[in-house]
DNA sequence: ATGGTGGAGTATCCA
């Protein structure tokens, strides 16, 4: 089974790139990020004309996941237990399903915008709440294959950041952040990383400053896998392609690349 | 040249 996640920036700008890829790359459940829109705009045909159903959680044009899977979809959770909210839409950070047996959760962590912002407590509570409910689940059955996925707005490494002089006063690579992901990442393993090692292996580019093809990128998108779900992971990769930009005329693509896990 | 990208929605806010 393939597994991917990727922040798409807008679904409905984005329709055409996302199930063309989808198709290409040949991914059972995709966990998306970003969707900025509401459940009722969600375009959700042209995902059934290829096999697949979707769930989605949305309220405004802010955040918004959702899950796309042809392998099933049972057991949907709108957020998860003790997440913290910040305002109406941010419920829309988090949705889990289980798909073909397999517990995926599409999470955007919040952004945090700046160090001294009262978003960045609000991301660093958002973490907590996280560690807290994952670590029950796996207190309750530590068999149990979960992917904790998506846009985690972290960079954990230093290694993760094209230059960290330009970030050293920004949020993504505080030490606060660092050790939320850290205690997380003690029971759900970074799956990808052993597969794509860095420097310079990253999954956001920003639209401005040619960052992309100046290679000026960070990694702060992962799955996260409990140890059910790491032990069956045979492949990962970071599909870069997806962020080159389209012919003259086409719409954008993402500023994110999409990260895409098998499983055997 | 005081910008530079892109999406939301139509004035700015957000990433």
């Amino acid at each position: 089974m393939r597994i991917a996640t990727w922040n798409v920036n807008s679904i409905r700008s984005r329709i055409d790139r996302v199930t063309d890829w989808l198709q290409r790359a040949d991914v059972d459940v995709l966990a998306m990020q970003e969707t900025k829109c509401k459940d009722d705009q969600f375009p959700t045909m042209p995902f059934a004309a290829l096999g697949y159903e979707v769930v989605h959680t949305g309220v405004s044009q802010w955040n918004g996941v959702a899950i796309a899977s042809r392998v099933g979809i049972d057991d949907v959770a709108v957020g998860f237990d003790g997440q913290p909210m910040w305002d109406e839409a941010s419920e829309a950070r988090a949705l889990g399903a289980t798909c073909g047996g397999v517990r995926v959760w599409s999470l955007y962590v919040p952004n945090g915008r700046t160090v001294d912002s009262p978003h960045y407590d609000y991301k660093l509570e958002w973490l907590a709440a996280l560690d807290r409910t994952a670590s029950g689940w796996l207190a309750d059955d530590p068999e149990l294959p979960i992917a904790l996925v998506g846009d985690w707005n972290i960079a954990p490494i230093d290694e993760d950041v094209w230059d960290v002089e330009v970030f050293a006063h920004s949020t993504h690579v505080t030490e606060r952040e660092r050790s939320a992901f850290r205690a997380i990442e003690s029971r759900f393993a970074d799956v990808v990383r052993p597969f794509t090692p860095g420097p310079g292996t990253y999954t956001y580019w920003d639209y401005t400053q040619l960052r992309f093809p100046k290679r000026q990128g960070m990694r702060i998108d992962f799955v996260l896998g409990s140890p059910a779900l790491a032990a069956r992971v045979t492949h990962a990769e970071i599909a870069r392609d997806e962020r080159k930009p389209g012919k003259k005329g086409t719409p954008a693509p993402s500023d994110h690349a999409p990260v895409v896990v098998d499983l055997d």
